[in-house]
DNA sequence: CCTTGACCTGGAGCGCACTCCAGGTGGGAC
DNA sequence: GTCCCACCTGGAGTGCGCTCCAGGTCAAGG
């Protein structure tokens, strides 16, 4: 049980200080501990919270979604089925959110492939010009 | 050699009528014929192209870049190897994302089989409550 | 000829997710 | 005591990628 000052979570977590600013403030984050001075001291839940953030952010969850997350999460255990079912849905979407990356990769490899074609063949043009 | 009615192609391509003047202006589509009245006709070209943008944009380029690619396209045939190292870096790119898309899927699914393993203890928890 | 609906232009506005700023406070080192 | 730096707050600003709007034009159908 340590306890971070702002500037080691955001080492640790790769977030700006102002974003972990930000995202208790809307509310993403709630009610970080305090120093008798007023400074905010990050907890281990604390970061393992912001690694959840990370893991839903980076596959693209719009912050809204998050919020609804957070908020099933401070409500209670009861709700625990919800939060699974909200994120099953989430893994879905990355699911499909991959293949259709995949998809367009083989597009964008077909087209690299088309040029290195259209290459060769003008080397060979001009390997023959010299011969010619 | 078809020609398009901008309609045509917001319904063909899936950019609305707004996006495909905004890439207008901005240079991404060069030069689209007109009409004698002044509306725009796309040719097949121009769907080709359209369809390669979104490709890039769809795998995460952003519109400076598919600038950069598009002025290339535009300057002639022997920067060729410029547009497909472009590419391939970005192909490079494409697979970091999906391999990091990847790893955080399986944080959540982590996640997921977690909160269905305390699920089923709390489960148990009841139904012995039940025989008690 | 008149209506209607798709289209035109330049420019303003929007939503998202931060990011920056000004002006002020806390607390450890010297 | 004084420096200095990390931190605080509320609020304004930014960058991206569109999206919307007002006011006008074109052309096919009735």
């Amino acid at each position: 049980m340590s306890q971070y000052s702002p500037s080691e979570v955001a080492d640790k977590t790769g977030f700006s200080l102002d974003t972990l600013r930000y995202y208790e403030r809307i509310g993403l984050l709630g009610d970080i501990a305090r120093t008798v001075g007023g400074r905010r001291t990050y907890s281990d839940d604390d970061l393992g919270w912001l690694g959840i953030l990370q893991c839903l952010r980076d596959t693209g969850m719009p912050i809204a979604d998050m919020l609804r997350f957070a908020e099933l999460c401070r409500a209670g255990e009861d709700n625990v089925p919800a939060r699974v079912s909200l994120l099953e849905s989430h893994d879905a979407s990355v699911e499909e959110k991959i293949a259709h990356l995949r998809a367009q990769q083989q597009r964008i490899r077909g087209k690299i492939d088309w040029y290195k074609s259209t290459l060769s063949a003008s080397e060979h043009a001009a390997a023959e010009e010299v011969l010619t």
